[in-house]
DNA sequence: TTGTATGCGTTATCAT
DNA sequence: ATGATAACGCATACAA
């Protein structure tokens, strides 16, 4: 079932078929009409890899991301998902599960599947794969996160912003040992939230003990063992805030396990704004940004570059919602 | 930089470079050594669509899931696409979200990229471009649901089963009226574990009152509306089984709100395992089934089609994990 | 073992 | 407005 079956049912030439699918101008009202029909009587698809071949164009844009399973990455897909669907473009979505082998698995898989262009959310500093990318010139955008050195168009959130409105608010409540549920530094984001930290700490006169501050990998369980170790020290923090809402969940758990209450015994805030965390006993403070419109814009401005249209990196706001967790009663 | 450009590089022709880049025996160790070292001096990479033209073989496969948001098919889409990444396949997904639309939209994006199968987790009543797959003679394979008069092969759980075990626990614990807080009966997944919540409940010889059922729709706000229906009866429910984990999470933020307490006030059994289900304050019971290896299976289900290889469908066993959401106290 | 030539399905160029 | 045909990058049948 090619192009060239349905030309011989409609009695026109390829080149007529091919004008009438792709929109052309140059093309008669019967010929059109003539072609339609053929197509639906056949079920004719034209086939998306011929067409890239021939015409340097695949519509097809590759999405890394370093963990589907985090809701904070899922939502960030959906909405470049969507944004691209509304472009027509396919998204192939590859998880790097962060593990930069697997995320230089999938831009080779990108590469040779010459997609259009590709959003990443990176880690590491940027891996060969990632160099290979800026060579050949393929249009690129990082989402989220960054790499330092390279110049690429970027959606991300205000960092340091979302810190000081955490730490604004734990000290507006009386909190001068806050704990500080750190992310990995061979992330952006991970580096960003602790010099932020550091620095919101330090502007705010509260104690600036290293004790407090604990690293983990943006995984659950890693919040769990840092949680551990905060509450373990000498002098345990009366606050805490988690750089992601996974290790926010593991160091609920270890709250629990410990016999102590969010919101009364210990104040908890998180980044990202997951769905349920208002559902939760108590509902969680956060520091929120819209993960979907981060998706969004970054598959727009990727499709800017593509396209050749000026592409500006841009950065969200963040903004502090207060439940609970952080204040011991319901929120205002 | 295509295989000429090899070609010339390496002094051989475009057939020996094509033969040894794909492996053929027909090589000599000289002209291997020489292609080689050529392609990685000009960083030369096969363009996929082109040698899938040729091929009529992609090593793309699709992998259609009903809403990537939940933390479910996340997980199945993990274990889908390391599956696929073993098998050197490349995995597009793409998200229907629950949406008949967007779900032809995708298939028939898929069937235009002739990726060589898909894996889906239907809705509704088989659409039209899930017969045009059939017809088309895609290799298809299902996941997580069905759809009637479909003969496709899939990976499903056992979903009679997970209710039984549900019920014949709570029942266990002395519970005569369970609320059900059940998913759409376009879904097969939402008919299935309602009828067998009916066979459950007459089997242990439980209240049948039409009052304890409640309709969601899989998501998080269904499962409020459908909580505050089932409590606000005039007998309400001392138990609650919710079919999916968005739907109870949302009953249980109903339930705190009407400052009830999950465990010793009311009892709560969802399906789906999330990470942070044991995290939860109390920890929830839930009825489990591996939703990564659904995934990974039903990635190998269908390369095994795709490949010639013998298809069975398989069924994947449920099991409860107890803990104190339905017990009131920390389990054994 | 190697080279040459053809075709995969499409778009684009050139005539007509 | 339409038809014939080359070309996209690769794999493969065939010849050598």
């Amino acid at each position: 079932m090619t192009i060239k079956d349905v030309a011989a049912r409609a009695g026109v030439s390829v080149g007529t078929v091919s004008r009438v699918l792709s929109g052309s101008p140059a093309t008669s009202a019967a010929a059109r009409e003539r072609v339609r029909s053929a197509v639906t009587e056949l079920g004719y698809r034209p086939d998306a890899r011929a067409r890239a071949l021939r015409s340097a164009r695949s519509n097809a844009v590759g999405l890394l991301l370093s963990d589907v399973r985090n809701p904070f990455f899922a939502e960030v897909a959906h909405g470049a998902e969507q944004a691209a669907l509304a472009a027509s473009y396919v998204t192939l979505l590859a998880n790097a599960n962060e593990d930069t082998t697997q995320q230089d698995t999938y831009l080779e898989a990108f590469l040779t599947q010459r997609v259009d262009g590709i959003i990443v959310a990176p880690q590491g500093e940027g891996s060969g794969n990632l160099r290979a990318l800026e060579q050949a010139r393929t249009p690129l955008v990082f989402v989220d996160r960054t790499v330092e050195d390279f110049d690429v168009p970027s959606v991300t959130a205000d960092n340091a912003q979302g810190v000081d409105l955490a730490v604004a608010h734990l000290a507006a409540h009386g909190h001068t040992r806050i704990g500080y549920i750190g992310g990995p530094p061979s992330v952006s984001t991970g580096r960003a939230r602790h010099d932020a930290f550091l620095a919101a700490v330090a502007s705010h006169g509260l104690d600036e003990d290293p004790a407090l501050i604990a690293v983990g990998d943006f995984r659950s369980a890693s919040g769990s063992t840092a949680a551990a170790t905060l509450l373990a020290g000498r002098r345990p923090p009366t606050a805490m805030l988690a750089a992601d809402s996974l290790m926010a969940v593991g160091a609920l758990g270890e709250v629990r396990r410990r016999g102590l209450r969010i919101g009364t015994d210990l104040a908890l805030v998180s980044f990202d704004d997951i769905e349920w965390f208002k559902e939760l006993d108590p509902p969680l403070t956060v520091v929120a940004h819209d993960a979907r419109a981060l998706g969004e814009s970054a598959m727009r401005l990727l499709l800017d570059v593509i396209e050749g249209r000026p592409a500006e990196s841009v950065v969200q706001p963040m903004r502090l919602v207060v439940r609970e967790s952080s204040t011991g009663r319901p929120a205002d």
